[in-house]
DNA sequence: TAAATTTATTGACAATCGTCAATTGACTTT
DNA sequence: AAAGTCAATTGACGATTGTCAATAAATTTA
């Protein structure tokens, strides 16, 4: 299972078999029921993951609301990455919405790989750079446009994605009411 | 003028006089006039930026509109981070909205640092962290919060930068139409 | 300073959205 | 299979928003 996390690292760096037998023995991987938390506001996030399989959602508490900022599906990253690297109160919760499977890399880990082996400094540069173009797209996606469009994107782009997810989340993640969300689906399949 | 730049990097790492006068020499200082387009739409951006002083809008082309992502302030990184780390075509414009003092620093100059002095790698993972944070806020900003509220966000924490802006450029970046945000703006003062 | 241009406000109206409630549909559990 | 639970849809209505047009205010330019 953690092969999966190792062919994305090589995506990136040549891994020699130091590194590997080091993250094979400090990187454990689990498999968490659906709708487990993994991490709540206001805890202090000490690990991140890496999506071996399943769903993660991350999301806000509002009032008595939860939304949703993001779904992060297989061979992505997960992390309140503030509280991660700032070891600050977290502001967002994570929760799985399948069956998971995570590597689990703890705050000891990490800072650990980054100075042992200084080639994952720049791995880790290089992830935050994508994560960092991610959450650009998402903002344009805001700016640029209304919720049927992002809906519409959203088919476009991850079709596989939308039945996977219960719809009262993906309302919430494109700024919408459930209701809403309804509506701009009804509107779009009558036509 | 690039002395701010290096206090800057001298929040997060240690720099000595070869590294100082490496940047000294490779870094030039310019100032741009208010207008000025720095990149544009489907150019590759071969530069980023470092705001000594003055306010940089980072925008899109929607139609005939244009849609504000978000401003630069003194001391803070601009780029069209995708376009310059994967040299691809930018989906940003970057324009300044005041007479503004950047630091230039040109993508060979940029691999040339993380080359010549690891400590850079280091250096720009933690550039990344923060403004990977600084964009999920944003994007918390758009799930947790409607138009009125983002608003009011802004008046508490950056009342400077919204006597510095436009109200049609705000307008965009808060979501809504101009005449929208000025009506937001007149139910907020008559309570 | 006056004229011209740009920006912000306001009004009117139609479209859209949020809210609350009721209903339908889907899935679980026993 | 039936009952119960949760999710999604639909209806009604008030509030908010976008659009277009007109006006007022502020800024720039001659």
């Amino acid at each position: 299972m953690i092969d999966t996390l190792l062919k994305h690292f090589e995506h990136y760096i040549a891994l020699n078999s130091e590194e590997k037998d080091y993250i094979k023995a400090n990187i454990p991987v689990k498999t968490f029921n659906k709708n487990y938390l993994l991490l709540s506001e206001n805890e202090v996030s000490n690990e991140f993951y890496f999506v071996i399989n399943g769903l993660v959602r991350l999301y806000y508490n509002v009032g008595l609301e939860e939304k949703t900022a993001y779904f992060y599906t297989e061979n992505t990253f997960v992390s309140s990455y503030e509280s991660f690297t700032k070891q600050c109160k977290s502001k967002h919760n994570l929760e799985t919405l399948e069956e998971t499977t995570l590597a689990i890399i703890s705050f000891e880990v990490a800072y650990k790989l980054l100075e042992l082996f200084p080639k994952f400094e720049f791995l880790a540069r290089i992830m935050m750079e994508e994560e960092l173009i991610m959450c650009q797209d998402i903002i344009a996606s805001f700016v640029t446009s209304n919720a049927e469009n992002r809906y519409l994107n959203l088919m476009k782009r991850d079709k596989d994605l939308l039945q996977r997810i219960p719809q009262y989340h993906l309302a919430t993640f494109l700024g919408v009411t459930p209701e809403t969300l309804s509506r701009i689906r009804k509107r779009i399949t009558s036509r």
